[in-house]
RNA sequence: CGGGGCGUGGCGCAGUUUGGUAGCGCGUACGGUUCGGGACCGUAAGGUCGGAGGUUCGAAUCCUCUCGCCCCGACCA
């Protein structure tokens, strides 16, 4: 295409309320234009980047016989109801009414409408296993749009759906997405490590994500050498035992006024906090339970929620702490407590003389040996922190932010026996068709290579999802200059390369900066002096290397070029 | 939803404390000189100061309400 013909309104200058990269070089380099809070226009750049990155994912999931759909984006609200998700998405869905007053909803995700098309057409194990899969505009009416595009209320997904006849069929579907977002990331040009997850309100047994670390992120990631890598909300480390002291006979009040905290405690009764339990009241369907974890570690949210197996759960509020225990937040222990369930973290397990809140303000229990004086049910609900060694391999392990651009999950028969997308086995029974579903957000993946690749000029693209693979640039476009980037951007057309004249009538520091910044991987430069001699000059964005050839031979160096970016 | 910040030509900002009728840089248009890393000179166009209401002789500026955007937190397939 031609610069002078196409829609590329750069910037000069940051725009205000952009605080990455990745939004302010968007945005700057005229990919893309905000319309709202998490609701952004795709310009031509921006679109051309987003086509390639979804020819991607179109070419990796179609060879591996994944069939694609399109569904629409609007759905009724009965379908929704049916699997129970019309309540349990809450806020975070966009409804509507239609002018008959039915309930609608924009789809933040399509497993209702896949299913309802697998119940209603598929009827025996012999039509299985399918893979469907769409690229679609997903809303989600988030809390807290931010970051550019990484977080939005509206944007493009490809999701896609298995349906097989068992659990072992489902393994293999996943492991073939497993495998393809691998592919795909992989050709986009990222680092990104796969994680396990937690599943969230999707329900199912297992979950992985597919994360690029960055800033920006608001996942962690728990990252070993040795390989093992989860999400902070998964993951567990090897702790090394504490040797308690001799505990003496069991439980003793020790009167601790005004002392609530474990720090208050650690300094009070002179005991470190690996040596305390920490208690905490979540409520869950609205029922308080016990949470115990070491006095020095944290408690995990998400490991809550695993253990209880509800979403439904939050921190007590003071008032119904203390009508539970009839004290408060800082006296707090499970010696006695038999009306609620206590949950504790392995950390506490086979230790003795811990000291604990005694259920009584001003008052703490020493003394206190799990097991014994308590009986908990033994769940993962710890933090773990960075430097902790891998329960793998015991090296020390690293906690960074990451982006989430991709999850896969084992749904099982949530949706299919909610719905009732059944099948016939060959011993003629009817079973529960075993769904999985597998998610990519495609602005995360053009967010996550700028956040990746850029420099204080502007971005580097990876040549796969570059809006163009290759700008000429003639110093001045007019007389033997023009000729000869007419007559390169004619054979680049015919090589198959996706080029973009710069045509305009601009100084050539104009023309670089701008090339920089909207980052084509490579550009050719035609220049008076070098185009006397035959020559061109080609630069390659990322290392900033320039490299003369004979401007005949430019389109073949740069096909070569292409092949191995 | 809680806390903080910000809305002034297309973009980035000053002006608001102490009311007096809007300014700078970039960009844009035109003319000229330039032409290998965001040129220079000259001329010009372009603003309901987010919106509504109020105070005042007079409001970008003070008061009330409201809308929007950004950041932190809560939340979150």
């Amino acid at each position: 295409m031609r610069w002078s013909r196409t829609f590329i309104p750069t910037l000069r200058e940051d725009p205000a309320d952009a605080e990455f990269p990745s939004h302010q070089l968007l945005i700057r380099g005229g990919f893309i234009r905000q319309v709202a809070a998490g609701i952004y226009s795709y310009l031509p750049l921006g679109q051309r980047t987003m086509l390639k990155i979804a020819g991607i994912i179109r070419e990796e999931l179609n060879a591996a016989a994944a069939q694609e759909f399109f569904l629409p984006a609007l759905h009724p609200a009965t379908l929704w109801q049916e699997t129970g998700r019309w309540e349990d998405m809450g806020e975070n869905m966009f409804r509507l009414k239609d002018r008959a007053g039915r309930d609608l909803c924009l789809g933040m995700t399509h497993e209702e409408i896949f299913t309802d098309i697998a119940r209603k057409e598929i009827r025996s194990y012999k039509d299985l296993p399918q893979i469907w899969y769409q690229i679609q505009t997903k809303f989600r009416d988030e809390a807290r749009p931010k970051s550019g595009l990484l977080r939005l209320r509206q944007f493009i997904m490809k999701d896609s759906y298995s349906f097989d006849v068992d659990w072992e069929g489902l393994d293999r579907s996943y492991q073939i997405h497993h495998d393809v977002y691998c592919r795909i990331y992989t050709r986009c040009g990222l680092k990104f490590v796969a994680v396990e997850a937690s599943s969230g309100a999707m329900g199912g047994s297992k979950s992985q994500e597919f994360m690029v670390r960055m800033e920006a992120g608001e996942d962690f990631v728990v990252e070993c050498e040795c390989g093992y890598a989860a999400n902070l909300e998964r993951a567990t480390s090897r702790l090394p035992q504490i040797q308690d002291e001799p505990g003496g006979d069991g439980p003793r009040e020790v009167h601790t006024p005004s002392q609530k905290t474990i720090a208050d405690i650690a300094d009070f009764l002179k005991i470190p906090a690996s040596h305390q339990i920490k208690s905490l009241v979540y409520m869950v369907n609205n029922k308080p339970h016990l949470f115990l974890v070491r006095g020095d570690h944290q408690l995990n949210e998400s490991k809550v929620m695993a253990a209880v197996k509800s979403v439904l759960a939050r921190p007590a509020q003071p008032e119904e702490i203390r009508e539970a225990f009839g004290a408060g937040a800082g006296s707090l222990g499970p010696v006695g407590v038999a009306s609620m369930p206590i949950y504790a973290d392995p950390a506490l397990r086979g230790r003795s003389n811990l000291t604990c809140g005694a259920n009584k303000d001003d008052y703490h229990l020493q003394g206190v040996t799990p097991d014994v004086h308590f009986k908990p049910v033994w769940v993962d609900l710890r933090t773990v922190e960075k430097g902790e060694p891998c329960i793998e391999c015991g090296k020390p392990l690293d906690v960074y932010k990451a982006v989430e651009v991709g999850h896969i999950f084992k749904l099982g028969t949530k949706y299919s026996e909610s719905m009732g997308a059944m099948v016939l086995t060959a011993d003629g029974k009817q079973t529960p068709i075993v769904m999985g579903s597998y998610g990519i957000g495609l602005e995360r993946i053009m967010s996550s290579a700028i956040e990746l690749y850029h420099d204080k000029d502007g971005i580097i693209w990876p040549v796969s999802i570059a809006p163009f693979s290759v700008i000429i640039t003639p110093v001045n476009y007019k007389d033997e200059m023009k000729e000869a980037a007419d007559r390169l951007y004619d054979a680049l057309g015919r090589a198959g390369i996706d080029a973009l004249l710069d045509d305009r009538v601009e100084r050539p520091g104009v023309k670089f900066k701008d090339a920089d910044l909207i980052g084509i991987p490579y550009r050719v430069v035609i220049g008076p002096e070098k185009l006397k001699q035959g020559k061109t000059e080609i630069f390659h964005r990322a290392t900033r290397q320039t490299e003369v050839v004979d401007i005949d031979s430019a389109v073949s160096t740069l096909l070569g070029k292409l092949r191995t970016p």
